[in-house]
DNA sequence: CCTTTCAGTGAACGTGCGTACACTGAAACT
DNA sequence: AGTTTCAGTGTACGCACGTTCACTGAAAGG
């Protein structure tokens, strides 16, 4: 043991290379070949293991958060769970703030990807709803750590990535407002369409907080009802002008 | 100032009389007549007083976890802000979750009262939906602070917290549900009737959250949206099972 | 009147926190 | 080859935290 520290001084603290990777898991692990790995593959850029480092920081504060939220998250905890010092978080984040801010931004690339998804193809409106919901059931399912931390922090401790969440949630809003405007509703207001799309992306969280913490096996249910909700919001839609005298 | 002290010990630090209390605000502050107060009301038993620190412990969590939530919450803020010293906060409750649990119920019983409030005559469909909306907007504005514990809990940092306030959203989804039962809803079941509940209280707490960190400017505008959006639920719902064939 | 109860005190502990500072060593640049 | 850049290291600091323990003094109760 002791005799093996001669050569090579075995460090014990981590080095750049010891950083955990969480995300991609490469495939190919058949049993170790006759070359190391650390020689295999020599050409990464300093700004490749930079970039290394954040990803790390962000999957681990991803991670943490689960439990905690972002306010019970501390700058050693993530540095510990990457493998680096302390010290080190700030080379890449300024404060645990801008690492929520980060995770924002992130997490709502998911959720556009799935619009994104959402959109291939619109048929009929009872279809477009079925699609809808697969689609969301799908990707909250792939994307639980982002849409649990977009849940969570929509109404946690820190304001700024608060307001971020809140910001986007906004965006996202007009967004589908535009959209349903494609739809055959006759002369609706753009004041009228906002509100249904409010009422439709509140609908929608209320759906995806109910699918994160639900037992896989009610999902069947809960799509059901998430259908049947929508349905119902847009039969009302299509019949409010006129059956709503005030 | 050194030769008061002479008489009467003057302590620095707080005793139990010395307690903030924010809640009640009691009235008839005139100027102070001959006899000190702390002789005009001498009957206050052990366990009123226990009562009254009690009180002025959940208080200041309320007001406190405005800024942080319940995660960002120290036994020690409590404490100084109340006005004993740390280790009495152990002597009325044994935890921040006990608190947080305590905090769950009072809150959830403004909310019943506020339901209460609604119930109190049930015209046309129109009506209810209007004074529903009125009563909800007033005991969002009453009671800020019960209603911000409950948004920012429901999906926050302490399980046992987070899941009490689900737990009571559903008992309160379930009961709309009878109620919405006795409307003139042709024959639906039971489960269907659990959807439309589910979907009319997600909404409502949605227009809170918007009430709560919206600008008081904004109420007008913000009600008119929860009325327009409650109306189209109610006329989906009715014209659901005909028109729509799945 | 004497005893018990108990809300609140105050000192002390160990721990984890954010952050400062000076540093190292390899990659990148000239 | 020589210099600069900079991700990561390691120490050290002061602070706030939860919890322990022995205590005090007034109210409650016999």
């Amino acid at each position: 043991m002791t005799a093996a520290a001669t050569e090579g001084q075995a460090r014990e603290h981590v080095t750049p290379d010891t950083v955990h990777i969480r995300a991609p898991k490469l495939v190919g692990d058949e049993p170790a070949t006759l070359i190391p790995v650390t020689e295999t593959t020599p050409p990464e850029s300093r700004s490749d293991k930079k970039e290394r480092t954040r990803r790390a920081i962000l999957d681990a504060a991803l991670t943490l958060t689960e439990d905690t939220g972002l306010a019970g998250l501390s700058l050693r905890q993530v540095a510990k769970e990457v493998g680096i010092v302390p010290t080190a978080f700030y080379r890449h984040f300024d404060s645990i703030d801008q690492l929520g801010l980060a995770l924002v931004e992130e997490s709502f690339g998911a959720l556009r990807a799935m619009i994104r998804d959402t959109r291939q193809g619109s048929p009929s409106l009872g279809q477009i709803v079925d699609r809808s919901v697969d689609v969301l059931a799908e990707h909250v399912r792939d994307q639980r750590a982002h849409f649990g931390f977009i849940a969570r922090e929509k109404s946690g401790g820190s304001a700024p990535v608060r307001d971020a969440v809140r910001r986007e949630f906004a965006y996202f809003e007009r967004e589908l407002a535009t959209d349903l405007a494609r739809l055959p509703m006759e002369h609706w207001s753009a004041d009228d369409l906002r509100i249904l799309s409010n009422l439709i992306v509140g609908s929608m969280i209320a759906t995806s907080e109910e699918i994160l913490r639900a037992d896989p096996r009610d999902l069947p249910d809960i799509k059901h009802r998430a259908r049947t909700q929508l349905l119902m919001v847009i039969v009302g839609a299509l019949n409010w002008k006129s059956s709503a005298p005030s």
